[in-house]
RNA sequence: GGGUCGCUAGCUCAAUGGUUAGAGCUGCGGACUUUUAAUCCGUAGGUUCCGGGUUCGAGCCCCGGGCGACCCA
């Protein structure tokens, strides 16, 4: 007991443990337990522990009186020789009634318990969402250890359990317990199992979110083979994963608004990255001819279904490439990152809808398409006054720093979207006083050569033929820098280092940028809080 | 930024301005050696998000704030 005390008084409240003092340290480390979900803050008298929700004073006191018992409620080590999967498949389809002598050690969480008289039941559930039923008989177990088990295991507690392989007369396969032992004592009771969870619980609770609710397994589990084939698609093209700053002097490769920190050792102003771009650049002028990043990026804006703060980015560069080439490419890696999920390039969402991403994707130019649906000829040399009026016909408010291709990109997405019915479709041509760092259409006056994919109706890359004389770069971005000194705050900086790599020559490239969470919204048909773990949430208390 | 709705027991939810804020699950005590949301008997559990106000009386009405969902811009 005492051992078990004052470790674990270190574990919770650092070095402040003394031996032997169990009974202050009792009553401290429920203040330590209490406080993070600001349940009532316990002070000094060991009375007010009954402050604390009735179920959690009783998981308390079961906890102790483990220990007291001589079972230690967090053990390090148990003598775990299979896992549930595996006992599974190792007794794949056994009949009703059967013993097979095979003795095994397993553990899990409690996910449903059945005590009876003299025989106990007990769903186990290890991680990965496979089940098995721990039997506890008294003949095999004895009393007091069945009745310990009665007494002081919890739905929620991971639990170890060593006995044979059988299945019961309703021919659930089973372990039927030779002895059982704690693996970890749960101080809060689970949600009910049978009503979903509110999503404000679900989100800041994930970790109950993952216990109770195999979507959410699920979930986690499509971000991982997303990922890792998104890896692999690149890997295969003869890319590398290099890894850029997040910490920046200087923030840059987006208009976007950054977080701001600060160097204590530096004593100046950081941003958190709103984007990798400048510095993968600076690793195709440094020979890297095929980069890519997969990474967060931080951008101080508002979060919507959509939008997130912090959201995964995967940048890839490519040497000789041009905006089209990377378009096929981008195609590529979802359709492969659809197969992986999928199967197929179908990708098929929790309600059942489909979304076929198979084939060629159509390419449509920006202008053409807003010409068509405006019903008059929209070109770069459009005039500013033309563009308002259209703008305000359909009630969308032009902005004092908003130049002509922001009016045209925000008509775009009034009139045309919706038009693509959800199909990934590759927007090409975009106005140029709007993209700053991409190369002038090689054929028509006003244009980049940009384009953007969407799909389901949102942004969800984003490709250019990278801009690559540095005197033109120059002049981009000391227009950028009169748009910030006119108020625009998202406007990009003037990057001296950035230019002077340009300056030593980088070769025709292309380059793109996918949303990861995006993606897996695409793929999944769910929201971007529920594609990303932990997203971000105000404290509950202010 | 605007609007609508919501916040009540560990969880999911009830509750015309009017008795002591209820139910299911969970929990606790008891019965049960084959249970699958077991069943049966008994029982406990509340800062009604926070702060003001109106009222004889507020979970409910009013004002302010917090957090969230949805819609609009």
């Amino acid at each position: 007991m005492r051992v078990e005390c004052t470790s674990k008084m270190t574990v919770v409240m650092g070095a402040t443990g003394l031996n032997g003092a169990c009974a202050a340290a009792s009553t401290s480390m429920l203040a330590a337990y209490a406080l993070p979900l600001a349940l009532p803050v316990v002070t000094t008298d060991h009375d007010e522990e009954l402050d604390l929700p009735e179920q959690m004073r009783i998981r308390l006191d079961k906890r102790k009186r483990l220990a007291d018992q001589g079972r230690d409620p967090y053990p390090v080590a148990l003598p775990i020789t299979h896992t549930i999967a595996a006992v599974r498949s190792e007794f794949p389809e056994l009949e009703i009634d059967t013993q097979t002598s095979a003795i095994v050690g397993i553990a899990g969480r409690v996910m449903f318990v059945r005590n009876t008289g003299k025989l106990c039941f007990a769903t186990l559930r290890a991680g990965d969402g496979t089940e098995i039923q721990a039997m506890l008989s008294l003949a095999n177990v004895g009393q007091d250890s069945l009745d310990q088990w009665k007494a002081l295991v919890d739905l929620g507690d991971h639990v170890f359990v060593e006995g044979e392989v059988i299945t019961s007369k309703r021919g659930e396969l089973s372990v039927l317990a030779n002895s059982w032992a704690m693996a970890a004592k749960s101080l809060r009771p689970l949600p009910v199992a049978h009503k979903p969870m509110n999503d404000d619980s679900r989100i800041r609770q994930r970790y109950l979110d993952l216990i109770m609710r195999p979507e959410a397994r699920q979930m986690a589990q499509t971000r991982i083979t997303v990922v890792s084939q998104v890896r692999k698609s690149l890997e295969s093209r003869g890319y590398f994963e290099i890894e850029t700053p997040m910490l920046q002097t200087m923030h840059g490769g987006a208009t976007a608004r950054p977080f701001i920190t600060t160097s204590n050792a530096f004593d100046m102003q950081l941003f958190l990255r709103i984007a990798p771009e400048l510095f993968l650049k600076r690793a195709v002028v440094g020979g890297m001819e095929r980069v890519f990043e997969i990474n967060r990026n931080f951008r101080n804006e508002g979060a919507d279904s959509t939008h997130s703060p912090e959201f995964a980015m995967l940048e890839f560069y490519q040497a000789y490439a041009d905006y089209i080439q990377m378009a096929h490419t981008t195609r590529e890696l979802i359709q492969e990152a659809a197969f992986a999920v999928f199967g197929s390039h179908v990708a098929t969402h929790i309600d059942g809808t489909q979304l076929d991403l198979s084939g060629e994707w159509p390419m449509v130019s920006l202008y053409g398409s807003l010409s068509e649906a405006v019903g008059e000829q929209i070109t770069p040399q459009t005039p500013r006054e033309r563009l308002i009026e259209l703008a305000n016909a359909v009630e969308i408010e032009v902005g004092s720093t908003w130049v002509n291709g922001k009016i045209v990109e925000e008509l775009f997405e009034h009139h045309v979207i919706e038009r693509f019915g959800g199909r990934p479709t590759f927007v090409i041509d975009f106005p140029v006083d709007t993209s700053p760092l991409t190369r002038d259409h090689r054929s028509q006056d006003g244009k980049v050569e940009k384009w953007d994919l969407y799909i389901n109706g949102y942004e969800q890359a984003t490709g250019y033929s990278e801009l690559v004389d540095p005197v033109v770069q120059r002049e981009r971005l000391i227009e950028q820098a009169a748009l910030g000194a006119r108020g625009d705050v998202e406007a990009m900086k003037l990057d001296e280092d950035f230019l002077r790599a340009l300056e030593h020559g980088m070769p025709p490239s292309g380059g793109v940028g996918v949303g990861i969470d995006r993606l897996l919204m695409t793929l999944t048909g769910l929201g971007i809080r529920e594609t990303i773990l932990f997203p971000l949430v105000k404290p509950e208390q202010a």
